[in-house]
DNA sequence: GTCTATATAATGATAGAC
DNA sequence: GTCTATCATTATATAGAC
């Protein structure tokens, strides 16, 4: 007799989520994967796949805003608070190659039920990167700008690299990620 | 009766696929877009949704190859081939805001059967860009860099502008991307 | 080349025993 | 809390008429 905590099962879940994406995931391949019946799973989640997903995107919530909010704590300079996220990134994303689950539930029909938590998720990291660059003086629109830009270069290169089989590209995307929040060098929009 | 041309079929396919992927797309609701009944479908399609990705991915190449191959062409000066091809990407993508076929393929078991055609045809892209870096001065190594950052940061942008429903950043990434490629004030690897 | 009707398989989901 | 067995629905795919 198998046996999993929802733990578990959500991390298995996730696993399948990032790597065949919400509708590439049936139920029949989450119950081999985490050697549970069927009804098994839906003892534990009665709303079946949709409370899955539902129950991850919180997850997903809950890894980021207390970092996001870890970066607006002064104590430290904030090109050191940035490293610590981006190493945090590093591990969260398994050092590319893996998918991310942003991208993997950006894509579905529009009454996907999850996306404006994700759209949300993201404005609040783009803000409280695009924060901590004003904070060290950046000025306010182009702090903005370097925020987004930084978190799609992020995902951009995650993609890339799963696609082009390279996670090299991801890890130098982590790299940069202080520079294009802070460098001095950056091209500003004309 | 209906009818619909092979192209008009795969045109309303693409953008199934764009939105909703692959695995969520589903022969019926191609039905419904194209107005043919299913049977029609696989009269100009016998092996289906896959022949349909298939076809699709060839159409992908059938689009990039040629532009990147103008890329090379010596005749104009590099920035301007550049803007030429950006302009291009522009109307490709729809000015952002509808999910890239790349992105949408990406996600699914490894066994996707079109993965190593959108692996060639990414690193393709990539070269395109980083043979034409380095002809401008750029050092080889890193033009290659250059040429990856620029993809991740256009994919990247795609996604997150479809994420938080704002186009800018996507288009931003466009006018960034000369930059990205021939800038002088990209910071280099440490 | 399109249609209606149908076959076959997989999917999400539940009932009820243990 | 897990299981086996089963349901209803949807999916891919085909047969055959027009």
């Amino acid at each position: 007799m198998a046996t999993a905590s929802r733990q578990e099962i959500l991390q298995a879940v996730l696993e399948l989520f990032r790597e065949c994406g919400y509708e590439g995931t049936s139920m029949a391949m989450i119950s081999e994967r985490t050697k549970l019946g069927k009804a098994s799973l839906y003892h534990h989640f009665p709303g079946g796949k949709e409370q899955m997903r539902d129950e991850l995107v919180k997850l997903l919530g809950d890894w980021f805003r207390p970092r996001l909010e870890q970066l607006k704590d002064d104590a430290t300079p904030p090109r050191g608070r940035v490293k610590v996220f981006i190493s945090e990134l590093d591990s969260f994303f398994e050092g590319g190659q893996r998918g991310c689950l942003f991208a993997a539930l950006a894509v579905g029909p529009a009454e996907n039920g999850c996306r404006i938590e994700l759209k949300d998720l993201m404005n609040l990291w783009i803000s409280a990167l695009a924060e901590l660059a004003e904070k060290s003086g950046v000025p306010a629109n182009d702090a903005q700008t370097r925020a987004e830009d930084c978190v799609a270069q992020l995902e951009g290169a995650l993609l890339v690299s799963r696609i082009v089989g390279d996670k090299s590209i991801f890890k130098r995307a982590l790299r940069q990620a202080p520079d294009m929040l802070f460098g001095s060098s950056r091209q500003l929009e004309s």
